[in-house]
DNA sequence: CGGGTTTGACCGGCGC
DNA sequence: GCGCCGGTCAAACCCG
């Protein structure tokens, strides 16, 4: 059993788009209370890149690389090392169909901080699927403009869109022209996601739990929307607090337990051991 | 010299 | 039970 979402972003510098699509997988034995050892947190993330990985801000140990059966590029297995005992790992492996995407698997929550930079990237995506969770895909008409709440949600990016497209409803985040833009042309060393990161480095002092409600309480004022829908299955989702609460804590994972002490109710509580 | 990467071996899960 | 496959380990190697 598990959840899935998608959604779709263009990257700082415009030239990078990201597909997240995040999935939690629950095994049935978690419902006993052994979920902190059975529970996965899993996030995929679909970037399309040149570079052999994706920077999220955190710091990363190859550990091993595999050829993946079916595909003929060789699959890289990262473990975070900003943290002696942080748990996360992440698989990093090129689509077979076209290379120049990138599918990165993150799987675990951070037990540590997370730089800032770490931060903005997991914000980004979390405002990304807070959009996409509030239904505000458009339909064909279009009941409302999706765009004017894609911006009303997402202050930090001058440009956002929606779309319903096939084979599943996207947000896009054109985060080419940041708000920070204006205290001037971006050195080399400094994307626009990090500065948009320190914008949003404030939400990090949220437990996971706060920025989970946020998104359920942002998700359940906007369900009267949904009637028409492209996807049922978005809907579904949508409609489900439980489902939408369950993304909302796996996509605060990605922002990692930046205050585990905090969130030590976190769903998954996979902190709990450290 | 320390930290990261490479790479072959090993292990466990799963399907037949 | 056996083989396949994905994931991890660990020694060797590389690099700053």
């Amino acid at each position: 059993m598990g959840i899935n979402t998608h959604l779709n972003s263009i990257d700082t510098d415009g030239s990078t788009a990201i597909f997240l699509s995040l999935e939690r997988v629950i095994s049935p034995v978690d419902q006993s209370g052994t979920e902190a050892t059975m529970r996965k947190d899993l996030v995929y993330v679909r970037a399309r890149s040149e570079s052999p990985m994706i920077s999220d801000g955190c710091q990363w140990r190859k550990y091993g690389q595999k050829m993946a059966k079916g595909n003929p590029c060789l699959r890289a297995y990262y473990r975070c090392t900003m943290a002696v005992c942080c748990p996360v790992r992440k698989q990093v492996q090129r689509c077979a169909e076209d290379r120049t995407i990138l599918i990165t698997t993150y799987e675990g929550n951070h037990n540590h901080l997370l730089p800032p930079a770490a931060v903005a990237t997991a914000s980004k995506m979390k405002a990304a699927a807070t959009m996409l969770l509030s239904g505000s895909m458009p339909s064909a008409d279009g009941i409302m403009n999706p765009n004017l709440l894609a911006r009303a949600m997402l202050p930090c990016s001058s440009m956002a869109t929606v779309s319903a497209s096939a084979p599943f409803p996207t947000v896009t985040l054109d985060l080419t022209h940041s708000p920070n833009d204006l205290q001037g042309q971006k050195p080399n060393t400094q994307s626009p996601q990090v500065l948009s990161g320190q914008a949003f480095y404030n939400q990090s002092k949220f437990s996971g739990l706060q920025l989970s409600q946020d998104m359920v309480s942002s998700t359940q004022l906007q369900q009267p929307q949904l009637a028409d829908t492209v996807s049922t299955a978005t809907v579904a989702m949508a409609n489900d607090p439980n489902l939408t609460a369950a993304l909302a804590a796996a996509l605060t994972s990605i922002i990692g337990a930046a205050h585990p002490n905090s969130s030590g109710n976190t769903p998954n509580g996979t902190n709990s051991r450290h």
